[in-house]
DNA sequence: ACATTTGTAACATATTTTATTACAGTATGA
DNA sequence: TCATACTGTAATAAAATATGTTACAAATGT
């Protein structure tokens, strides 16, 4: 299972990027994502922990993005939200006694260190305002 | 949360690679990957049904390779194993009446294909005989 | 004052992944 | 032929993770 973060986020930050005078309220952009506001509140606290947004409480207020969408790449967002591109670990510890078993994780974690790599490149050629601008 | 089939997958065809010549039972790789052997066979048995390796039922039974490990790659195993690799979508039905909830699945989509075939470029330079090697 | 909104905690539900138990069927070899 | 050691598979349980809901204090504009 993959949990929604990263979706929601770049649906947020679209979002954003097409109003980028108005402040935002947490149910509107919910409604535009189907989502219950306390989510999308919770996705928003990580990109003001990044400095990606800023909110405005109270009456009227809201969430508007404080960058400028020209110079975030999606890698940034990528890398505030999902941990990294993987194929997954068996979860218990495989047997040490096994030559197998002693360096699998070593050889899967290299393997997909590789695969971010090339992903991140990908990610780092597209900014948020190319993204945007898609829609 | 990425499920642990791939890893598991590539860790039994690590060991059956080594031992080429011998039926290997379910608890003997289990031990190596410290792993249920029923989730053993159930691997096998999607390995089985792309005849990638053979089984033989009763005593002295197990599973052996029916392939040349130099001429399979990472990539058959990752599609044997892992739909795609994706950064996730909101779960809910974005809202059709906003055009950002209109596209951006489809967006998305086409983000994450090119993803997948970067990183199929990358598995399918890699043979098992290669990642066997590495041991 | 009042209405609206963020921020956050606490709790509930749903989904996915992993583990366990059970047992029928099959081959081996003493 | 009979005990033994396997596979194959279903059914069920447990654990982990993701998503949803409720509640309410605090902030702010009108």
């Amino acid at each position: 299972m993959i949990s929604g973060k990263f979706a929601i986020t770049i649906h947020i930050l679209t979002l954003l990027t097409k109003y980028p005078n108005d402040y935002l309220s947490s149910e509107h952009i919910a409604g535009s994502i189907n989502l219950n506001p306390v989510l999308v509140r919770k996705e928003i606290a990580n990109l003001k922990a990044h400095h990606i947004v800023e909110s405005k409480e109270g009456k009227n207020g809201g969430t508007k993005l404080c960058v400028d969408p020209s110079k975030i790449t999606l890698k940034e967002i990528f890398e505030m939200t999902f941990e990294n591109i993987n194929l997954g670990y068996a979860k218990n510890q495989p047997n040490p006694a096994c030559p197998v078993g002693k360096k699998i994780n070593e050889n899967l974690s290299s393997l997909y260190a590789d695969m971010n790599q090339k992903v991140s490149l990908q990610l780092e050629g597209i900014s948020l305002e190319d993204f945007s601008n898609q829609f």
